[in-house]
DNA sequence: AACTATGCTTCCGTTCACCGGAAGGCGCCG
DNA sequence: CGGCGCCTTCCGGTGAACGGAAGCATAGTT
């Protein structure tokens, strides 16, 4: 069973990507190509970036169109469709529906910008948001990813994960987002510790120069944290974002308990080896 | 070009589903499973449902979940994958990131529930929505549809649309969602005729009962209807529901502004006959 | 207006990836 | 223990997919 990563080591980045030899390899190839960027591509940039023929090309994306998979601009490029996003919406649903609520509660108690968060291999992915109006600067967008070492949230969804998780990121190369971002692995194993003494993670301009974000866990019924919760604001805030704690933490437990009932399965990943 | 249309008329709901002759299809016919439902689906269940052999199904599902389009539960069974969600943000990303602070202008503005739509075919499509903290009961969600000619964002796409889609969406049977929808065609012209004349449409627990809605449209810098802003609220709100057309337009005209340099082409559906 | 460039669409004979019946696990329940 | 439901693997025949090439459409150039 060897999975075809689309995050091969591929030496020239910009030449000779390898076609999958199964036809749904393909499909999914011309999928991943608007994982990159979201501009629209024309058949031939399709083609080109899945290094496959032109005609092939041509018929599995035709055939997507017509499915609703891709759709066409007015210059007849393409683009990933509406029936996928509304597709993608009943991934993790009922934990959106839940939190969504909970999260503009938040928001309206902090008036701060706020976000839920999940641990996706070894990236932070953002669930939802709720914007301030003063619209600071984000680093992220819903959908979107982040280095778990260098955000609040990142930094809890690994403190209080598995050890074995927490010490395979941390053998990592650690990227520096900013100058301020700690990019040590012996620092960054005391500050987790620390993280989950006290049960909060704080950062100050790690991710972004200009911003500082507060995070509390979110655990699942069954034990093991399942999400994070957040909250960004600017960086002369930073000492005084501690004053957000308890309405965090309050509704923080009002998730748990909402989403406790369901699984939650759907949204957390699962170490590989189940029993039982 | 015959589209394999999913939405087929299909006689006996629960048997005999034709199994598409092409790869692509058979793989997209697996996602549609998870259209109807959001429910985890064992292997066999998805082979029922697509009309796929089980061998078959499982090679495609293995490939899928390989690649991460579905994903197993802790039952092994399936659903849509997180890496179909985060492609799914990418289709209208601009819009939603651009519509979503001005939705939330508005409801701090309105402190109601209220929501974007476009058109999608003949039904209304859910972009994007800011919840009311009363929880009054919703009819639809994010990601959702209704139809076209029940709801107040509906009247609006179809009352600023082109007169032949009009035309086509009144020829075709109209659903009663309650006692009080509007289902006779011709009194419904005659509605869409006023609320082309007064710029807004007002219902009344026609798409669920208790609850009122009412909505604006958003056009694009090239003229046309992009979308329609809609507000909810409970039912004896109705006869006030007007004081909130002030802040709804205001809104929708920094939505037209803010999305006018964009195309917004990829949320709207294009008629077949494209000219110059 | 004629010409060139670029990119999309259609066609069709060859071939190889896909299909699906069947047989072999695995876990559950009576 | 034996039966059952469900998942996984195997393998030979075959038809769907492949891709080169030719035909169109549209935009840009002299």
């Amino acid at each position: 069973m060897a999975i075809e990563s689309t995050a091969s080591p591929d030496t020239s980045p910009s030449a000779a990507p390898v076609p999958p030899s199964s036809v749904t390899g393909r499909v999914l190839s011309i999928l991943a190509v608007f994982e990159k960027s979201l501009a629209p591509r024309s058949l031939t940039d399709i083609a080109t970036e899945t290094g496959l023929a032109l005609s092939t090309a041509h018929r599995l994306v035709t055939e997507l169109e017509g499915w609703g998979a891709l759709q066409r601009d007015t210059h007849g490029r393409y683009q990933i469709g509406l029936r996928l996003w509304e597709l993608g919406q009943h991934a993790g649903r009922q934990v959106r529906e839940i939190a969504r609520p909970l999260l503009q509660d938040l928001y309206s108690l902090t008036q701060r910008t706020v976000h839920i968060a999940i641990r996706e291999k070894t990236e932070v992915l953002y669930i939802d948001r709720i914007y301030d109006t003063r619209r600071v600067p984000q680093a992220s967008r819903v959908g979107g990813r982040l280095p778990l070492h260098a955000t609040a949230v990142g930094k809890v969804l690994l403190a209080f994960d598995e050890s074995w998780l927490r010490e395979a990121v941390l053998a990592q190369p650690l990227e520096g987002r900013t100058p301020r971002t700690n990019v040590d692995p012996e620092a960054l194993r005391i500050e987790l510790a620390v993280i989950r003494e006290r049960g909060y993670a704080l950062t100050v301009e790690e991710v972004r120069l200009g911003s500082a974000s507060i995070a509390v866990p979110v655990f699942q019924r069954g034990g093991g944290i399942g999400a994070a919760l957040g909250l960004v604001a600017p960086a002369d805030e930073a000492g005084t974002l501690e004053r957000h704690l308890p309405a965090m933490r309050g509704i923080s437990r009002r998730i748990e308990a909402s989403v406790g009932q369901f699984p939650l399965q759907s949204m957390g990943a699962r170490k590989p080896g189940v029993r039982s």
